[in-house]
DNA sequence: GCGGGTGGTTTTAACGTTCAAACGTCCGCG
DNA sequence: CGCGGACGTTTGAACGTTAAAACCACCCGC
């Protein structure tokens, strides 16, 4: 493995000459920067990242924690940490991975990895109600930024990026009522999640500003799954007024939705139209596809980036809209 | 942020005596040693890796390609980046994170990370049939772990682990044979893929053990869809002798088959058992849930690590055995 | 012909750690 | 009493890089 060393030796100049030559060309006479160049190449020489990082006390490596919420399927995080690493990457850097407790019995573990240089700084995502995460990094000085806002909190430490919820399902319902659909329900979570409030205060103000309905037709499933979308979807249908359209927190949610219309015989995209959130993998995968709401993960991943390589002044807040794509659950084909 | 010197000064000894005193503490007189740890714990002292990366060159970070394909639903990587980060950590490794194109496009990349010394090594995934990676590796002797045998090739450069999928699918026919089913399905890919290969054969050969028929039984579904699973159950329903039973080479497959059944007025689980391959976080969310295999994702990293990190002599080949999850699909409760 | 830039290159030192060798002290043994 | 060895500690050097300062031509203007 060649070194700096090696590499002035072969062009005849000094090491800090081979340096400059990669880190500050401009410094060179055109000749010797070719000259050096030349030599880089036949040596095939890449600089030593570890010997860099103790020179200048910056490891380029940004620490991610992997996610394990046990009872929440994940079911875009593929999709998130590819647009995180692609992003890392155009500006040199890197992502590392590790585990920690949740909560403030994890922060110790971010501390160790900052302390001992492993990595400059922090993506934090899952971020729930009252996440302790970011007062305890603020305060110890640790570079983060968040994924997500920590809902209930009046003044959140740090900067975040996060993905408007309420104008997505407000994007919905308008979608839907752009499709002929007066009657248009919510299907949700219990609204001591942020998000969950999120999402229904979008939908109830895009139908308020429609004069659509929307007494009777919210339903707040406690788990995120199947079977609890297709209830919701029951009770729905089988009260006094029916929707003529669904906008579901999220995916799981809609395609137990799905289920239970196709169970009773309706046809989802021409009876009742049918939307999900997070545009997962599943929604493509079904028939007819779901109509769903997708996070711009790479714009998402660039701005974490960009923030927490360069950051600002100032904190900075930003609210990315999502992007509807339409499938048959709501206009068919 | 305290360095070593600064312990030494405060500990009045020498700087190698507190190296010693975190790397060979039985060099140190036990006096010695309770004075350095005092003044270690007081300063909060945390060694900086890079300086002693620098100076051992191993870096103790383990390159991993974030995986990205296109068509296929990966519902299980969550699961398998926790066991894989949490297995590195009990080792005092780490995961780093990367993209590159697939196949032999790719391969500069991890060349690239590796001379740099940005990594000691590489966990592969989403191993393909004649994998070129392998051979490039192995090619330019930067270590490596794979996880998935590259199909097809008589001899596979360097070590592997995988999960023994004839012995899952064997696994689902004795469990459906136990519980009463006796023509048993199976609903797979076209078998130019090693892995549907795999998973055919171990459903075939159980089921000549049990005597069981297999003609007219198998469906190649071309995409892994649920309505590729609901079209192959549909087949396999309208054929002159329906099965009783339906082992599927994935969860979407199985997931589209519990759709169709369920359409059709049948009870899964009482009329025709079914199960899944992958026990992903969707088998536990439908209903009735779906009895599915279980790859043992931390015996699988544990063994990733270990062989990577701590190379036996030869290569090592192994397999792992998945595990029957049962539920409500094939045995209702 | 001489002071003052300027552009290009080299020298020196440092980042924080560990390895290898040197050192000093104490002990046991002949 | 002197010598070899074990034990515990220190010294010196090195890992590969970059920041800062020093250096050296060379050119310009007066």
């Amino acid at each position: 493995m060649a070194t700096l060393k090696q590499v002035a030796a072969h062009a005849e100049v000094s090491v800090q000459t081979v340096s400059n030559a990669l880190n500050a060309p401009h410094r060179l006479r055109p000749d010797t920067l070719a000259r050096v160049n030349r030599s880089i190449e036949l040596l095939n020489y890449r600089p030593n990242r570890n010997a860099r990082s103790l020179r200048t006390s910056a490891v380029e490596l940004i620490g991610y924690c992997v996610p394990s919420w046990p009872n929440r399927t994940h079911l875009v995080m593929d999709q998130f940490l590819h647009a995180l690493c692609a992003a890392a990457e155009s500006t040199g850097r890197h992502i590392l991975l590790f585990t920690a407790p949740p909560g403030v019995d994890g922060m110790p573990v971010y501390d160790d990895l900052h302390a001992r240089r492993l990595v400059d700084g922090f993506v934090l995502s899952q971020t729930e109600t009252r996440d302790p995460r970011h007062g305890w990094l603020k305060e110890k000085q640790i570079p983060f930024i968040s994924f997500g806002r920590v809902w209930k909190e009046s003044t959140q430490p740090g900067s975040w990026v996060d993905v408007d919820g309420a104008a997505g399902t407000a994007l919905a319902v308008r979608h839907l009522h752009e499709t002929g659909r007066r009657r248009i329900a919510f299907i949700g979570w219990p609204t001591t999640s942020g998000l969950a409030e999120d999402r229904l205060d979008g939908w109830r103000t895009a139908c308020e500003a429609l004069d659509l309905p929307t007494n009777g037709l919210t339903v707040h499933c406690p788990e995120d799954t199947l079977d609890a979308g297709a209830r919701a979807a029951a009770q729905l249908l089988d009260s006094p007024q029916p929707p003529d359209g669904i906008v579901a927190l999220s995916d799981i949610l809609a395609l137990g939705a799905l289920r239970e219309l196709t169970r009773r015989g309706h046809t989802p995209g021409v009876d009742i139209g049918v939307t999900g959130f997070d545009d997962s993998p599943l929604a493509d995968v079904v028939s007819p596809g779901l109509t769903s709401l997708r996070q711009p993960m790479d714009d998402i991943a660039a701005e974490l980036i960009t923030v927490l390589t360069d950051p600002p002044a100032g904190p900075v807040e930003r609210l990315l809209l999502p992007e509807l794509i339409v499938r048959g659950s709501s206009a068919p084909g």
